[in-house]
DNA sequence: CTGAAAGCGCTTACAG
DNA sequence: CTGAAAGCGCTTACAG
């Protein structure tokens, strides 16, 4: 038996072959009654335009690769985040009839050669970019590649990139945490310039903070990863400094987590004694106990917005950067002061 | 700026385009020489063989589809399970040099054709299939493709299935429980023909109390979907009809987490009056609290074992299914009796 | 509205 | 070891 071709196709509706390839493409040009006629001996035969025909001629490939950043090889703990970014971005691609290819990829390999140059992607997702300084580093030589990143915005960057209000999302936790009455106020996460977006929470969270007439004091502030471990180590490292505060904003739901139980370690009840916010909104923060109040990144939207950018820069056309406004869920582990 | 196709690498390089085409692809017919210049030039013009156009002369597209099923197009919450089986396949293709297309879809939907008859991919891996007695059926449909499925080895089934040896599991996990000093032991799962994952771990569950002596009580199974929800409603139901219980095996990690809450709401502690393991060994497993006991289905090695068993039905050649053997976990989660 | 024909960029038998 | 040539299965201008 073998492979069915528009040609068998075309045989068997007794047109030409083009009338095949026009019928199936939905061309306004062939009479509607042929097209129905030749949609249908198609779908009775199975047969499916062949892509890598299709594409090679049309020189397109409705496809986009989905790249998710990692370290290193072995680590195969994927943020839940991504996860439900990867979904939703797969979802939206689906929606407009592209295809996903899927990748997890250090920074240092060549992605773009790979996958654009050889005509196997249109356009190129980044989920996660490891360090920022290094990575922008790269995006500056990428110029009028395809290559849509979800990261911080940041006014006059290289590159593409579209990312949550991070500034905004810092800053409604904050207010969040002092409307309850704390006031000393712990900050777990990454300040550095290489985390733009935790550094814009940071931002957010400062500027709730003078709005309420308190100064940000370097030692309620711990650095911490998006990493549970690393959310653990800085709450403990904040214990062990021995200064007061009855909340913290962890700038990830997955430090949050590890933070909790650092506070739960040391004796801590959460609420009782310390009031955690996260940000993220994974499926954990939901079911962890107690449930953790935190900040949403509405994933469904970013995943749209994001293939709609991407599509549009492999269409040649302006995209803006656009910010994802987060949102603050309130669960179970804030309590007034 | 034209593409630079492997005539323009020809030319560079002073040959023709057949040696340009060997060279790229390690031919042993073109001289070492010559073909280590034609890599330089290459390399140096950003050139990559157009994929397209290589899948469609050597009708092959060195591409797996996996396929994630989903009930419905709005759950967009993966089981964690997933997503490590998910990143694991898709680094096993990748060291194969295989690209991965991935697609969130619905049993309903006829990916079969979708995929394999547009040469899109080789071969699909299926994770998640829904109801196994409507999968079945489907799968008996498919005499001759290249589909794996992860899920239950059954004896004498259609198909292609890779798997755990979920019998051995439900067993370790009793048994545990059982050394512990456990004689009233929950079991919280589906045990339909729906569902024969959970119906083998329930076997193996029924196993290790009979070699203890001690008879299943249908009064201590619930059912339960592997979803925190649902591991909550079970767990609850249990508590509901007062029948005694000091430990619980949930055969599902999310349905644990939920269980873990609903003893908790009914005012037991985890461990302190009921023992709990799991299933699976998710990221959330190892940071919940009690960090949970459970037993871990390896993902990195089997997404090697179904890439590559995935690979042989392409080649043709005979695939005998595979069990992953399971191995426990012991965690925070259990306490002797 | 339809058909004949060119050609997308490769791979690979064939001839040397 | 190398080159000239055929052809994979489509899409799409061109002509009618």
């Amino acid at each position: 038996m073998n492979r069915v071709t528009s040609l068998d196709i075309a045989d068997l509706a007794g047109v030409s072959q083009s009338t095949v390839s026009r019928a199936l493409r939905e061309s306004p040009l062939v009479n509607p009654q042929t097209r129905r006629k030749i949609q249908l001996i198609a779908r009775q035969q199975n047969y499916k335009v062949d892509s890598s025909a299709s594409n090679l001629r049309s020189q397109h490939s409705r496809t986009i690769a989905m790249l998710v950043h990692q370290e290193s090889e072995m680590d195969s703990d994927i943020n839940p985040f991504f996860v439900s970014m990867l979904a939703s971005i797969t979802r939206a691609a689906a929606a407009r009839n592209y295809d996903v290819l899927l990748s997890f990829q250090q920074l240092s390999e060549n992605w773009i050669v790979d996958y654009q140059n050889s005509n196997k992607a249109e356009g190129i997702i980044l989920l996660g970019y490891g360090g920022y300084t290094d990575y922008i580093r790269k995006v500056e030589l990428l110029d009028g590649d395809h290559v849509l990143t979800w990261g911080p915005v940041i006014e006059g960057q290289p590159g593409h990139f579209i990312g949550c209000d991070n500034r905004q999302g810092g800053y409604i936790a904050t207010r969040h945490l002092l409307r309850l009455g704390h006031r000393e106020i712990a900050f777990l996460g990454d300040i550095s310039d290489d985390c733009p977006e935790m550094q814009d929470r940071y931002l957010g969270y400062c500027r709730a903070l003078h709005k309420a007439g308190i100064r940000e004091k370097p030692a309620l502030q711990a650095t911490a990863a998006p990493a549970e471990r690393s959310g653990y180590l800085a709450a403990r490292e904040l214990l062990r400094r021995d200064v007061a505060f009855s909340a913290a904003f962890c700038s990830s739901d997955l430090g949050a987590l590890g933070a909790v139980n650092a506070l739960r370690e040391g004796g801590l009840s959460v609420p009782g004694d310390v009031s955690v916010v996260g940000f993220d909104d994974i499926p954990a923060a939901s079911y962890a106990t107690p449930a953790l109040t935190t900040v949403r990144q509405d994933t469904a939207g970013a995943g749209k917005i994001m293939v709609d950018a991407l599509l549009q820069l492999v269409a040649g056309e302006a995209t803006r950067s656009q910010l994802i406004e987060p949102e603050l869920i309130i669960r179970a582990s804030c309590r007034p002061r």
